[in-house]
RNA sequence: GGGGCCGUGGGGUAGCUUGGUAUCCUUCCAGCUUGGGGUGCUGGUAACUCCAGUUCAAAUCUGGGCGGCCCCA
């Protein structure tokens, strides 16, 4: 062994940095905290995520826009939640040149107040609506707690979408649209989720109510990979976003907005990966199959030959496939290949020529096996078909039976706790403050519960969820 | 806001108490060797966070700056 790694198992944190090193995902060398370079690999694996949410916002209607970064302060003030929720996390951006600037710009930690003030010059009537827009762009928060590649970083790689509605229902009904986004998305990253309607005190500010997506990761913490939410006419009435509506009369608009970020790679190298590295979905994989020949001497020739045809008939299927020439050790090869996570790896040797056949071995299970090179296309495509099946439904799996019901504040378990909730802000806070939890809200679909608060014991039919964070 | 710890090649480290030649592993480059789970050998590139002070001499001692980490409120 080349020097000692981290177990998954043993400490989290410590295995994660590592990972991300070695897996080549980031530098975090960049000299300023919380501001980190995507390295290739890891830019690939970001493209590839951020392709599935254009697909699929493209598909629902969604118009892509891009908007300044900067945003004049006094655009930032006009709703009064929105501006104390951020104030404190803001960069500022206070002098151009020589000159200090009259009206300070702030840099977007998101672009409502950024939008806003342009959806009321676009919008005028009902036939403008509904007005649906997506963007793809970086963010900037000034986090003071320690940073971690992509999970807690001053600069944010996000989309975020923000739509008009005419109405309370038809902003509704964009919710709902939503969650069926994200449905495919998380499917596709192999990561299971739930949906938790915050407390009005751990809402976005300035929304009307948030629904927060959480996944689960093995260190028994939650983290929050985005949300969802609608903000009614919160927005609309102080940016005037009005329409004239088919009885001439002047109305506000509806909004919600949505909005993931690279916490999602965060997701996907902590709930999948293993003491060995990465382990990719392959949806999401920059290389689903890895090639590795392994060559003997006096057949160099037709050994390279034969990888070089089963590449060729991969791509040609669409498969993204690499062949490694590389002038290296199989061995050596095979151990990269499992740090960076490649879903499946084909080996191909003297033997296998010999025999009419591909050897393979799952990353996820290291299962191994082989198949006829003429059954390539086939085989590959219905073994990482399993693969994405078995990794969602082993974290699945795993996230469910982190969820524990608790009736006492004491030895409470390191996972995710469910209890019965009066739905007084009192009793949540006693909870918060008395334990190290943090409240993630009540299921956004309802869940049948009888029982009792779990901090001032009055009857409850409420059933709310939380957990320490990331 | 309060306290503590730490800055040495690309990464990880030894050396610091007692000042003098900077250690080892890994990565990278060249060559040969090897090739079904980290081949082996030879050679090479590359570092003391910054500023000031003490000293014949500072990675090492003193002060300050910058940066990082941890704990508590």
């Amino acid at each position: 062994m080349a020097g000692h790694h981290m177990k998954k198992d043993e400490d989290f944190g410590e295995w994660y940095n590592d990972i991300v090193e070695r897996a080549n995902l980031s530098d975090k060398r960049y000299p300023i905290k919380g501001m980190n370079v995507w390295t290739p690999y890891g830019w690939r694996i970001m493209r590839q995520i951020d392709q599935f949410i254009r697909e699929e916002l493209d598909a629902t209607d969604h118009d892509e826009v891009c908007f300044p970064l900067l945003i004049p302060e006094t655009e930032f003030q006009k709703e009064k939640d929105h501006i104390k929720g951020f104030d404190a996390e803001v960069f500022w951006v206070t002098h151009a040149g020589l000159n200090e600037l009259d009206v300070r710009m702030v840099m977007r930690p998101t672009s409502e107040t950024a939008m806003y003030p342009m959806f009321a010059l676009w919008v005028r009537s009902h036939t403008d609506l509904p007005l649906k827009t997506y963007q793809l762009v970086n963010t900037f928060r000034y986090e003071t707690k320690m940073t971690r590649p992509f999970i807690r970083v001053r600069e944010i790689h996000f989309f975020e979408s923000h739509t008009c509605h005419v109405d309370y229902d038809d902003a509704e009904r964009q919710v709902d649209e939503d969650f069926s986004i994200l449905e495919n998305l998380m499917d596709r990253l192999c990561l299971p989720y739930l949906l938790l309607k915050r407390t009005d005190w751990d809402k976005f500010p300035g929304a009307y109510y948030t629904v927060g997506i959480d996944t689960y990761m093995p260190n028994g913490r939650t983290l929050q990979l985005g949300s969802i939410h609608h903000y009614r006419d919160n927005f609309s009435k102080p940016y005037e976003i009005r329409y004239e509506n088919a009885e001439g009369e002047w109305e506000y608009v509806h909004q919600t907005t949505y909005g993931m970020s690279e916490r999602l790679v965060g997701a996907v190298v902590g709930v999948h990966g293993d003491d060995k590295g990465l382990v990719l979905p392959p949806d999401v994989a920059p290389f689903q199959v890895v090639i590795v020949p392994i060559l003997k001497k006096e057949h160099y020739d037709e050994i390279n030959k034969a990888a070089a045809d089963l590449l060729s008939q991969l791509k040609k299927a669409g498969i993204r496939a690499h062949l490694d020439d590389r002038d290296d050790r199989p061995g050596s090869k095979f151990f990269d290949w499992e740090i960076k996570g490649v879903s499946l790896r084909l080996e191909l040797g003297l033997h296998d020529i010999q025999n009419d056949v591909v050897t393979y071995a799952r990353r996820d299970t290291g299962d191994k096996g082989s198949f006829p090179p003429t059954e390539t296309v086939t085989s590959v495509t219905s073994i990482l078909a399993s693969i994405k099946a078995d990794m969602r439904a082993r974290a699945t799996e795993s996230m469910n039976s982190g969820i524990v019901i608790i009736d006492s504040m004491e030895n409470i378990p390191e996972s995710i706790v469910k209890f019965g909730w009066c739905g007084d802000e009192a009793c949540g806070h006693a909870l918060e403050e008395r334990t190290e939890l943090n409240i993630l809200g009540t299921p956004r679909n309802d869940e049948t519960f009888q029982g009792r608060c779990l901090v001032c014991s009055r009857e409850t039919s409420t059933v709310a969820y939380a957990a320490r964070t990331m």
